[in-house]
RNA sequence: UCCUGGGUAGCUCAGUCGGUAGAGCAGGUGACUGUUAAUCACCCUGUCGGGGGUUCGAAUCCCUCCCCGGGAGCCA
């Protein structure tokens, strides 16, 4: 199951197309290869052993196979013992059999606990119990590293998420965080594949950032500034000083670097890391989290959210397909209904309503909210509850917000009141996608930007691209965390990047 | 940051009216067994989040700080 792009694939290419030296033809001939029929797949010098995934897929009965990777449990019987092991390449664990007669059966294989590392090699063979389809039967077993039970944190049994976080450095060896691990690198395939597929450009937006995106909220610093001595003029930190001569920080979006490419390439998006300093406390804020973000040229609101639900429904579908061990799990054993729901995302259109709707629909549904509906006032987390959970029972594009509590970029429609603006509100999470129409018109935007008491020196690079050869032009971020939880099922955001950073938290 | 609920064995938790701490799992030993969250018997395990206070006596009551969960705000 290795599929390669970009840079590991230069390099494998690099690999083959120098003389074969005896050790790779050695390694290549001696592991069970299961080359790709279609022939697009390169064997690597590493295919030294099996994946227990493939194993289990193919299940090459009567051939004789090295698998490596860490004891989830051992299970002694008479003569012989059961050992599980989990190498990562799948939720599924391989039960191997082990003899007795084995070689240091005694001293090494009866001390195997959870965690040790080991390499296996034996036959593959029909399993005559209950409970798997195929087993090892063990010729060699060697231990790489063993796991002391008495310190090792992971027990076989299942512990809470708040445990786990506290060993970052552990949990991926667990069935969950593992299987979290698999589909959040499935679904950045298919983020990939997607816009790709499209004819999208993949822009690589600045991490380290001058410019603002306004109303996205508080920025780290970036500096080299000593900061036990930092130079001051007029009582505040001098950053002439610094390294980049001026203030700089971590982006909090890529959307109007973005936008530069988009009116030169056409439809482009971003895909990183971005970074906003919010004290925010909850199960879905992360200070450090991934966006997607395309831009489209020639785009409005409509073929926006149009792009936004296809894209939403690609990458459902892609998880379901190429991750239905995982989504299994999930469905046992994080979110019983979480099948239902993702079916139900592909079955049904998403359902959509103007701010000025949603505003009357609150006022007149009879309900007492904790907070007042008024329109002109941002709807608050209970109101979008209420109307995608109870009212739609799907997710829900909220459009034309007021343009008071929207930024200067949205374009502002004919009534001069709301804006081009779109939120995309999925059950049991809320908002996973926020997007509009940029402002294409030079005048209107400069108004805008002095509406709101910014300065339009420091935007001129923005206001250029309207100057010149503007186009009507939309995008959208996609909280890609929000996503794993979506298609997942898991209740905090924590879970589904490998190192969270919180307030007050960056383990690692 | 605000509201709210928590912090007790390696993990998950119970702990009555304030009287000096317990269960299941894990771990150890043994038995049994094509087992699979194996089973059975026995054994081991504690800074009761930190600090301070009230009291003859505090896991328990009070103050304070730290950490975690849930909800809210901000947003993706």
């Amino acid at each position: 199951m290795l599929q390669m792009h970009g840079k590991g694939l230069r390099n494998a290419l690099l690999h083959i197309s120098r003389p074969m030296t005896k050790q790779m033809r050695c390694c290549v001939t001696v592991a069970y290869c299961y080359a790709a029929p279609s022939g697009d797949r390169i064997p690597l010098p590493m295919s030294l052993s099996s994946r227990i995934a493939q194993l289990l897929k193919e299940q090459p009965l009567g051939r004789t196979v090295t698998i490596q990777g860490w004891i989830r449990t051992r299970r002694d019987s008479k003569g012989f013992s059961f050992l599980e092991v989990n190498d990562g390449s799948c939720v599924a664990n391989l039960q191997v059999i082990a003899e007795e007669s084995l070689p240091r059966y005694q001293e090494e294989i009866l001390r195997l606990t959870t965690g040790c590392s080991v390499r296996i090699s034996g036959r593959l063979a029909a399993s005559p119990a209950k409970g798997q389809a195929v087993e090892l039967q063990a010729a060699e077993v060697e231990v790489y590293g063993w796991a002391d039970p008495e310190t090792y944190p992971l027990q076989k049994k299942r512990h809470s998420f708040e445990f786990l976080r506290e060993i970052a450095h552990l949990r991926p060896r667990t069935n969950s965080l593992g299987a979290v691990a698999r589909v959040r690198s499935a679904l950045s395939f298919a983020v990939h594949r997607f816009f790709q597929e499209q004819g999208f450009q993949y822009i690589h937006t600045p991490i380290i950032t001058t410019s603002d995106c306004e109303g996205a909220g508080e920025m780290f610093t970036v500096t080299t500034l000593d900061l036990s001595n930092v130079p001051r003029k007029d009582g505040r930190p001098d950053f002439s000083e610094d390294f980049f001569g001026r203030q700089a920080n971590l982006t909090v979006s890529g959307q109007l670097e973005a936008e530069i490419y988009c009116l030169a390439l056409g439809n482009v998006y971003t895909f990183g890391p971005t970074f906003r300093a919010e004290n925010s406390n909850t199960s879905r804020h992360l200070a450090e989290f991934w966006m997607v973000e395309p831009e489209m040229a020639f785009c409005d609101l409509a073929q926006d959210m149009q792009v936004a639900e296809a894209f939403i429904k690609y990458l459902v579908r892609y998880v379901q397909e190429h991750c239905p061990e995982e989504i299994e799990l999930f469905s046992n054993f994080v979110d019983k209904r979480l099948k239902g729901r993702l079916a139900a995302v592909l079955e049904h259109d998403f359902a959509r309503i103007t701010y000025t709707e949603a505003i009357e629909q609150l006022k007149g549904c009879g309900k007492t909210f904790n907070f007042p509906v008024a329109w002109g006032t941002d709807l608050q987390s209970e109101h979008e509850r209420y109307l995608c959970e109870e009212v739609f029972k799907r997710p829900l594009i909220v459009t034309d917000y007021p343009k008071s509590i929207k930024p200067f970029y949205m374009r502002v429609n004919d009534d001069n009141a709301t804006v081009a603006a779109m939120d995309i509100l999925v059950p049991g999470l809320g908002e996973i996608i926020g997007g509009s129409q940029r402002e294409e018109r030079y005048d209107k935007l400069l108004g805008r930007l002095e509406e709101m008491g910014l300065n339009p020196e420091d935007y001129n690079w923005y206001l250029d691209l309207r100057r010149y050869g503007t186009v009507p032009h939309a995008g959208f971020g996609l909280g890609f965390e929000r996503l794993i939880q979506f298609v997942s099922g898991m209740a905090n955001i924590r879970e589904v990047i490998p190192f969270p950073r919180t307030p007050g938290s960056a383990a690692l």
